[in-house]
DNA sequence: TCCAATTAGTTTTCAATCTGAACTATATGG
DNA sequence: CCATATAGTTCAGATTGAAAACTAATTGGA
């Protein structure tokens, strides 16, 4: 695209300041990515009412040509099925219905502390697969972990075979900040990872979409998003060893403008309050993080599992040490959630991880928290607890995959198109 | 654009349900309007370089001629003028210099608890006008306090008209939180204000594109962004009697879902502070507020601007309950913005109203501060002093009408041809 | 049984828009 | 005064969706 008159405008040495770059310029093919994109997304959330070409015009505002056209691609990429005959009992041609094809599949991948899982998502959203493996990876290299995931993909990849389900890409999660361009793990303290390089896409190779790495919180509220029960806005929140945050702004994850938005766990709840491990002072962490609840709960050392299952069982003897323990988890989660709907203007929390398993405890100090530091401002039904369990996590790594090929599918069909 | 297949669509009873409402189709014409707003932003970025047509296609990466033609359309509605051969020495036909018309205005207006200001920007944000009277507007009616406005307002008009602009709208803006859509100040606590109705088109009746009400933080932050050193990415901290605050990112306001966001005034920075006035406790505002600063500094009743005066002697004079009234603001200052900062990933501050008088003497105690709770997050030469003084919140409201413009020029070109 | 009515989807014509190449316009410098 | 260089315009060609006419497939009633 650096025509004659580009290199014309830079010989010219007299020249004022050159005009600022700026964005992409609109072509006419624009309009059919653009279209392209709308018709799948409207498949998409159209979902098991298995839309048909003049619905789709209807709904998206294109006529029935345009549609057809569109649709036509979409079909002859593999993107779209037609399942057959659509008819509702009134008079006219039935239609035939669509839906985002159930033969092509997108693999999530999870790393976690202490476990590793694998799931196999197709473009319609069904967990067609699932597998998770207890993996104590604290400390382990990037590699030795990733050779233990290599295990549960290959299961993954035999179930889509069998299925006859094409893999398109994969999404792995991993507890920490990363970089996803580069495939690097910037920041895992839980997993002791510190600017690891991974090599995501080897886990699936000729994947046309390749693995995408992100993080374990934002996948989760991307999850709940598109596959739970999350609002349009919300913050999420997952209590892991850290305590981490997702944020979902008008449907669409908020990542800051360095990719590491939603650290609710490092938001100052107490300026007395400890030394945090982020090297900061009074962060919510050191006081509703794993080890601070554990810790003022008297609950010995043990596997995390052990852990959880001694912390539930004291709170329904209800012991004074673990009912205060979760009691002021919840109170400065609700200083710290005060601080960032206001500041963010949202009014919806999901919480996840360890804090969905002790919901029933913390919910009324969290509220009681809330209405103290910004009355008003949150509707008790509007806190609520992540409905997709373990799997949300992995949904939403694949989910990423997903979303990204219905909003460029264009870029797809190329793709399809060559090979 | 409701057609025959719509109907019938709603009329099929037994249809599941309708395809889900989504985003507009993309019409071949939309290519037009995504380039008529590159080429007027190309221009507007540009500034004082005064591009020509060949620039223009070089920068954009549009070809001359198509550049040719939507600098016509351009220029025919008279957002754009030419200005005169451009040559800069060198060999070949000189180009057309083409900038944003200084003939054409907006009128940024601003109502605050202490005074009235109106300016008269034009579309390259220049300020051919500024007029500002102290006013105690704390408590007095909208309508009365609109009718001062009013006069001065008279005043820009009468500049505009002596130098041939033709004014296309204004903006005015209030500390308080707006609901632009429906002209209502939801809650100006200083003024004593909530749910007051506006109708600030009146301030400027027959401009084609009206007047836009808007927050004062917000459009300060946006006057820093456009008009002032703003990044792309940074917290505008606006300390008037409240503390506001105005979140830009990716040079773009952030509203939130709700349009209120920025609420650095409320954000919890000691869990057993204070109650406040919003019902909460705690909140920066009750430590770094005007009347909370002026308290602990024992500066008695009086004016804002001899208040100020007293405090600043105060600190000149090094008494002890100045300056550790100015250090405490600076040190809660620094926990919500290390909170905020971490949370949505921004690194860089601009310090706006009395944050910015008192910079010499806060800025020591909030750089600790933001170093003890957010250790490296933000280096000190990103904690920065608003430049543009009073004028920034009037440039601001008016640069947001302008901005309007850039990006939706082709709705102002049918507009101004139907004229 | 067969045709009118109804709905789905395709084909055709048209207008909008950008690209690319050829062309015209206007300057500099030897 | 003309070669060269640069700015800007004109025009054919390609892509795309709109609109309308058309074909396809179904139901229900005569």
């Amino acid at each position: 695209m650096v025509n004659g008159s580009q290199q014309q405008f830079f010989k010219s040495a007299g020249s004022p300041t050159p005009v600022n770059e700026s964005a992409a310029p609109g072509r006419v093919g624009d309009v059919r990515r653009r279209n392209l994109s709308l018709v799948l997304d409207s498949i998409a959330r159209t979902g098991d009412a298995k839309p048909s070409r003049a619905q789709l015009a209807a709904g998206t505002g294109l006529t029935k040509a345009a549609v057809s056209s569109l649709v036509a691609d979409l079909v002859e990429s593999g993107l779209v099925s037609e399942v057959g005959l659509y008819r509702d009992g009134e008079r006219g041609r039935p239609g035939q219905g669509l839906e985002l094809s159930s033969r092509r599949g997108v693999v999530g991948m999870e790393i976690n502390v202490d476990y590793l899982a694998v799931g196999l998502v197709d473009l319609g959203g069904n967990l067609r697969f699932h597998s998770t493996v207890e993996s104590r990876n604290r400390g382990m290299a990037p590699d030795e972990v990733m050779e233990g995931l290599r295990v549960l993909v290959a299961e993954a990849v035999a179930a889509a075979g069998a299925d006859n389900v094409a893999i398109l890409g994969g999404g792995l999660a991993v507890p920490g900040l990363v970089d996803e361009r580069r495939n690097i793990v910037v920041s895992a303290p839980n997993l002791h990872w510190e600017n690891e390089h991974l090599d995501p896409g080897s886990l699936l190779e000729g994947a046309p979409l390749g693995v995408r790495l992100s993080n374990e919180a934002n996948s989760a509220a991307l999850g709940e998003l598109w596959y739970g029960n999350g609002p349009a806005d919300f913050l999420y929140v997952s209590g892991e060893v850290g305590v981490g945050g997702g944020v979902i702004i008008g449907s669409d994850l908020y990542l800051g403008p360095g990719g590491s938005a939603g650290e609710l766990g490092h938001i100052v709840v107490h300026p007395e309050g400890p030394v945090c491990s982020c090297g900061g002072a009074g962060c919510l962490e050191t006081f509703a993080g794993q080890e601070a609840i554990f810790d003022a709960a008297d609950i010995p050392e043990g596997s995390l599992s052990e852990r959880i299952e001694q912390l539930l069982a004291a709170l329904a003897a209800q012991e004074p040490n673990a009912l205060k323990a979760v009691h002021d988890a919840g109170r400065y989660l609700g200083v710290a959630l005060a601080s960032s709907a206001r500041l963010m203007d949202i009014d919806a929390i999901v919480l996840g991880g360890h804090f969905a398993l002790l919901a029933e405890w913390l919910r009324p100090a969290l509220l009681a928290s809330l209405e103290r530091y910004a009355p008003g401002l949150l509707e008790p039904k509007n806190l609520t607890v992540s409905g997709l369990e373990h799997s949300g996590t992995l949904l939403g790594a694949a989910g990423q995959v997903i979303r990204s090929v219905i909003e460029s599918p264009f870029e797809f069909l190329l793709a399809s198109k060559l090979a």
